[in-house]
Formats: structure tokens, C-alpha cells, sequence
DNA sequence: GCCAACGTTGGC
DNA sequence: GCCAACGTTGGC
């Protein structure tokens, strides 16, 4: 079993709106990055997922959800009409990967990226590696020091 | 809103 | 295959 952080802008989807669609969950749909992509492949149902509030005025950590389906083609590469649309991907040959992650519960406290900037034990987490990269794996290690800040 | 980091595209 | 131009992400 495996963990991951995935980033999200609140404005766009939050933890709320994550939480909101209870059991049923979201699709994690718009990854339009190979790197991103190949990490959503790797998924399996009951895998960890950190929820990551970016491009807003305190980006941090906030909660965690749990994947709940396998990856698959994402349908929104192939339509026109989505502002995911990507031309060249194809129902034979799909360019994009989707999974459906689920709300699992909101931590005590967020965890702000600069409170993780400070933290040695994290100073390998791909999040500071990769400030770009929009999916990443997370250490068991690194999850549990992520938790223990979230209740200090 | 600025801009650094960095991924993608396309000419050669 | 190199690399300049360009686009996007995301912290600040």
C-alpha cells in the first residue's frame, strides 16, 4: 500500500468540496503531466492520498483521502467540449490516467508548506523536490512526521 | 501580479 | 538530438 499527496487548488476543488461527495468520491481528472500521470497509474484501490491546498494565501496539507478505484483513460482527453480536452490523445492509444479518490477525513491542524519547508525529516519529500509536480509519492515516514505536526 | 522553475513544442 | 521559444505552475 502506498502513499501519495495529491495538490489541488481550493478555489477550484477543496477538501469541502472532496468531502461533500462522500462514499461516491471525485475523479482526480486533468493531470496533464507525464510524471503526474505515470504516479496515477501506480495507484491502487486503498492507497493513501494527501490533500494539498495550492495556489491559495496559505498552501498546506489539510487532510486525506483514500483512492478508490483503478487507474483508468481519463474521458475528458477526449472530449472537445473539456477544458482538459487533449487532441492527441485517442480511445485507442489514451494519453491520460484518471482515478477516483474518496474524503477520508480532515487532519486536526493543516500542515503549511512553510512549516514543511522547516522540517528536516521532510527535506526529501518530492512536494520541495518537484515544487511543480501536482501528484507525488509520500514515505511512510514522511506521512507520519506530516501527522504528528498536524496535531502539535 | 511577478517571476523562478521547469515541462513541452517545433525548427533546424 | 539540440535548444530557443513558449506556456504553465505555484509560491510569494
Amino acid at each position: 500500500m502506498a502513499n501519495w499527496l495529491a495538490k489541488t487548488e481550493p478555489d477550484e476543488f477543496s477538501l469541502d468540496d472532496l468531502e461533500a461527495r462522500g462514499k461516491a468520491g471525485e475523479p482526480w481528472n486533468g493531470i496533464r503531466n507525464y510524471q503526474a500521470r505515470n504516479h496515477l497509474r501506480a495507484m491502487v484501490p486503498g492507497d493513501r492520498v494527501l490533500i494539498y491546498h495550492s495556489a491559495c494565501a496559505e498552501p498546506a496539507v489539510v487532510g486525506e483521502a483514500e483512492v478508490i478505484s483503478e487507474p483508468r483513460p481519463d474521458p475528458d482527453a477526449l472530449d472537445p467540449a473539456s477544458r482538459y480536452y487533449d487532441p492527441k490523445s485517442s480511445a485507442d492509444n489514451p494519453r491520460w490516467t484518471v482515478i477516483t479518490v474518496a474524503f477520508r477525513q480532515r487532519w486536526p491542524k493543516p500542515v503549511p508548506l512553510k512549516l514543511i519547508k522547516q522540517t528536516p525529516e521532510l527535506a526529501e519529500m518530492a512536494l520541495l523536490r518537484q515544487s511543480r509536480l501536482s501528484v507525488s509519492p509520500v514515505t511512510d515516514e514522511q506521512w507520519l512526521v506530516l501527522e504528528q505536526l498536524s496535531v502539535q
